[in-house]
RNA sequence: GGGUAGAUGGCCGAGUGGCUAAAGGCGACAGACUGUAAAUCUGUUCUCUCACGAGUACGGAGGUUCGAAUCCUUCUCUGCCCA
C-alpha cells in the first residue's frame, strides 16, 4: 500500500520531503510523532496523527509515539501568538502517563510483529543531558540566523519570546537526531506547523553526517466557519470518557457541519476512498440525512470507545432527539437507564409529595450553577423535563412526573441531558 | 542602565473624575426556523437574588476626592527606541 498516494488522495498531505514516498515503498521504515503533554487526555485534533501512525502500521511501517515529556517543559511557539506558561514538572509527569495509556490503544505494540509500535519519551534522553553539552554539540551546528528564519520565532520577533520558545526547535530538532542514531527512525510526521522544527531536526542530522531522512506534514485541520476544529459547546472534546462521554463524543461527530462533513471523513475514516466518495456523493444528494456523519459518528466512537459504547450513544441520542416523547414513558426501568445511562443526581423523594420547586431544585442539585442561570434557562424555553418543555417558572416537581416512579430526565438545551434519581 | 508606549470582562477593543457593571465586535449559552446542518432572526452572557437590590471588578499596593477604570505615588509585567 502506497502510504504518500493515499494520503495525498484524502487531501492530507501538506509538505514532504524529495524520496519520501520512495523510501516507504521501499522498505520498512520507522517514522515517529510527537505529543504534547499539554493536558492528561488527548482531545480529537489529536486523532489526526494519531491515526497517520495508524495508517503509517497499517502500511507496514514501524509507528513510534513520542511523548514530549522534555519538550513539554519548554513549549512550543509554533502557531502560538503568546509566550505560553510553564507547566510545573509534577503535571507533565502526570500528563506524560494519561497520554501514553491513551496512546496504548491505537497502535500495536505486540513484539511478535516485526513493525511493532514503539512508545517513547524525550525526558529520557534529555535529563542528563546538561546545558553546556548540550550548546556545545548541538547549538553549534544551527545558526541563529537559521533559526530566527523559522515562521515560528518570526512571528514572534514584534510581540517577543522567550529564549526558552526560541531554542525549541533545537530541542526537537536534537529529538529526531537521537532517534535516527539509537533507533534508526528515518521519518518524522506532524501536522503542518510542525515544518519547521522538523526541518531543523534534519538538518541536524545532516550537518552531524547522519545518512538520508525524510518526513511529511499533514495539513491543519480547518473548519468552514474558521473556528478550530475539536472544540464544542463545552471546549475541547477529550478522548478520555470521564472528560467526554461517548455520547458527546458521539454526538460532536454527528453534529459536524454538512460542509465539513466530506472534508472530515477523508482525514478521519479508514473506510477506502472508493467506500467514502460513495457515502460522500450520497450525502450531497440528500445531506439531511446525515448519513456521512452518522457514518463517521459510528466509527470513530468504535475506534476511541467501543462497539457497546456506540450502542449506547445510540440508545441516547433516539431518546433524546426521537420524534415521540411519550416512547420515555413506555420504558422499563432496566431499559431506561440502559439508555440514558446512570442517574449522575440524586433528589430528595419526600420532598415531592407537596412540589419541589423547580428552579431551586436546577440551582441545588448543581445542575444549573445558580437560582438566577435556571430562572433565565426557563425564560428561554431551555430546559425540558422528561423531553417536554418547560416554561411556567413557578414548575413544581410531583411524584406522577417521575418515571418508572424515580426517574426525572432534565434536558438542558436540546443534546444536554441529566438523569435524576429520587428515592 | 536611559527614553517611551502600554496592561480594561473568555478574547479583541472603546472609555480619560459622577449619566459606567463599563459602548461595540467576536466567542459562548439558549430560543425560533430546519435536518441535532448552514444562513438568518431573538434573548442571555461578573457573582448572588423571583424581583427590589446587594457584592465584587478595569495589572498589584497606597493616596487625592463627597465620588476614581479615569488624577497622583509606587511596584510588577510587556512592547518599541537608545546604550
Amino acid at each position: 500500500m502506497n502510504l504518500i498516494a493515499e494520503l495525498r488522495e484524502r487531501n492530507l498531505l501538506q509538505d514532504i520531503i524529495p524520496g519520501t514516498e520512495e523510501q516507504l515503498l521501499k522498505e520498512m521504515t520507522s517514522g515517529y510523532i510527537g505529543f504534547d503533554p499539554t493536558a492528561d487526555s488527548l482531545h480529537v485534533g489529536n486523532l489526526v496523527p494519531i491515526t497517520l501512525l495508524m495508517r503509517l502500521q497499517r502500511a507496514g511501517h514501524k509507528p513510534c509515539a513520542l511523548v514530549g515529556g522534555a519538550t513539554g517543559m519548554i513549549g512550543d511557539p509554533s502557531g502560538k501568538s503568546q509566550e505560553r506558561i510553564l507547566l510545573d514538572m509534577d503535571s507533565i509527569l502526570h500528563n506524560c502517563g494519561c497520554i501514553k495509556k491513551q496512546l496504548e490503544q491505537f497502535i500495536d505494540f505486540n513484539d511478535s510483529v516485526p513493525n511493532a509500535a514503539m512508545m517513547i519519551n524525550n525526558y529520557d534522553w534529555f535529563k542528563d543531558f546538561t546545558f553546556l553539552e548540550f550548546i556545545r554539540d548541538i547549538g553549534k551546528h544551527i545558526s541563529v540566523n537559521y533559526m530566527m528564519a523559522k515562521d515560528s520565532v518570526k512571528n514572534r520577533l514584534e510581540t517577543g519570546m522567550s529564549f526558552t520558545e526560541f531554542s525549541y526547535q533545537l530541542i526537537q530538532g536534537y529529538d529526531f537526531y537521537h532517534l535516527n542514531k539509537t533507533k534508526n527512525v528515518l521519518l518524522q510526521m506532524g501536522g503542518a506547523d510542525q515544518w519547521g522544527n522538523i526541518v531543523t531536526g534534519t538538518e541536524l542530522i545532516r550537518r552531524k553526517g547522519g545518512g538520508d531522512v525524510f518526513a511529511f506534514t499533514c495539513k491543519l485541520i480547518t473548519k468552514s466557519d474558521g473556528s478550530k476544529f475539536g472544540k464544542s459547546e463545552s471546549g475541547n472534546v477529550w478522548l478520555d470518557r470521564d472528560k467526554t462521554s461517548p455520547y458527546q463524543f458521539y454526538q460532536f461527530w454527528r453534529k459536524m457541519a454538512d460542509t465539513d462533513a466530506a472534508k472530515m471523513a477523508l482525514v478521519f475514516s479508514f473506510k477506502p476512498v472508493e467506500e467514502l466518495k460513495a457515502l460522500i456523493a450520497e450525502h450531497e444528494a440528500a445531506p439531511h440525512l446525515a448519513k456521512l456523519q452518522i457514518a463517521l459518528a459510528e466509527e470513530m466512537t468504535i475506534m476511541v470507545h467501543s462497539e457497546e459504547d456506540l450502542a449506547f450513544a445510540k440508545r441516547a441520542t433516539e431518546i433524546v432527539f426521537g420524534k415521540s416523547a411519550d416512547s420515555l414513558h413506555s420504558l422499563s426501568e432496566k431499559q431506561l437507564l440502559d439508555v440514558v445511562g446512570e442517574p449522575e443526581v440524586t433528589g430528595d423523594r419526600n420532598a415531592l409529595s407537596e412540589g419541589l420547586d423547580l428552579i431551586t431544585f436546577l440551582a441545588e442539585s448543581n445542575i444549573l450553577s445558580s437560582k438566577g442561570e435556571a430562572k433565565k434557562m426557563l425564560q428561554n424555553g431551555g430546559i425540558s423535563i422528561n423531553r417536554q418543555k418547560v416554561t411556567a417558572m413557578d414548575f413544581k416537581i410531583k411524584l406522577e412526573h417521575l418515571l418508572c416512579g424515580h426517574y426525572l430526565l432534565v434536558q438542558k438545551g436540546k443534546a444536554k441531558y441529566t438523569l435524576v434519581r429520587f428515592g
